[in-house]
DNA sequence: CGAATAACCTACCGCGGGTAGATAATCGCA
DNA sequence: TGCGATTATCTACCCGCGGTAGGTTATTCG
């Protein structure tokens, strides 16, 4: 059922109704209703299952880079291809909601997101002795660039960069900040 | 008419919907609606003043400080407190439009954050004889980094950290990307 | 074969954006 | 002052969406 939800939204675009996806599925809306409980538990259960790609797609890509700077680059080009692959229900999944529940939906799936970059930069940071303190921070930062980076890449069709260029850009943006001392 | 939409954002949050704002600015729907055209025509005339605003404050900040460091650390602070004070207009003209105009819309205002973001890197790295291609994608991760950490140190009510120290936490992960040889 | 139960669908509600036609108010003009 | 025309405004409505209630069919068990 999920999968159903999933291809309509992303034959149909994320603007699709409820009541289009669960004719989709072959069901009616009711049923979908029961299934599926509520409009935001659909979102989040499509929203674990695109994290989940993005976290895959990224833990994947930093195990087989060099460490340092080079599995910064690859984390971050992994999920921009993720959220390319994925467009329309990366767009579904954060910008569900309207009125005002549509920015706690995106700080609910940034939050999932930022959790690992989080951990990731406070052990390295507390491993080098430094103050962990600026981690939270930061880790929201990085997802809110990556979220913008790629919204705004995705909806130029005349752009040239590709997902590598652009994580190469962004690494150089980055890197600076979270370089450790003694790390290439 | 927009200060009473203002007003209306500002006392009920961002989910108010049309038919209030019209009534609470003394008139009924369609005069709103003549006057202000569409909801998406709303939304960016309140985004123009919101926008105005983070400009004029980011401006005079950066204008008070010294250059280099101290002035993206006075840009990014003043561009936090704005927000922080406009908080449920900047939701309301970020987050309006449901369905799968919601992204388009923040894309949009990010759109114009970014442009003399843009156009100050570009500056500053052909001035030093560097290569320019990386300012359009930095000026998006930047407004992106801002919009995010934004949403949630605003929603967050246990957090201790203020805009001055949020600031110079961002300035530390930007600065060393953003730095132009020679730059204090 | 009949009854209890589970799954399902049709029809509806409330609400929000957006609009058409009726209605009141204003102005020009004699 | 009285009258027509124009303009601004309100009432009432349409449509689509999220969400749900109550009736209807299929299934299973005695």
């Amino acid at each position: 059922m999920l999968d159903a939800a999933e291809g309509v939204i992303r034959r149909s675009g994320p603007g699709v109704s409820l009541e289009r996806i669960a004719a989709r599925a072959g069901v009616t809306k009711p049923v979908l209703f029961a299934h599926v409980g509520d409009r935001r538990a659909l979102v989040a259960a499509l929203a674990d299952r695109v994290l989940g790609r993005i976290e895959r797609a990224a833990q994947s890509a930093v195990a087989t880079a060099l460490p340092g700077r080079p599995s910064l680059e690859a984390m971050l080009r992994a999920s921009l291809e993720t959220i390319a692959a994925d467009r329309h229900l990366y767009a579904f999944v954060n910008g569900a909601g309207g009125g005002d529940t549509t920015l706690a939906g995106t700080l609910e799936f940034a939050r999932r997101s930022a959790a690992p970059i989080i951990a990731g930069i406070g052990q390295g940071r507390l491993g080098a002795g430094l103050d962990a303190t600026p981690a939270e921070s930061w880790g929201y930062a990085i997802v809110g660039m990556l979220h913008m980076v790629g919204i705004w890449w995705l909806s130029d069709p005349t752009t040239e960069l590709d997902a590598a260029q652009l994580a190469a850009q962004l690494t150089d943006l980055l890197w600076g900040g979270l370089a450790l001392p003694g790390t290439p």
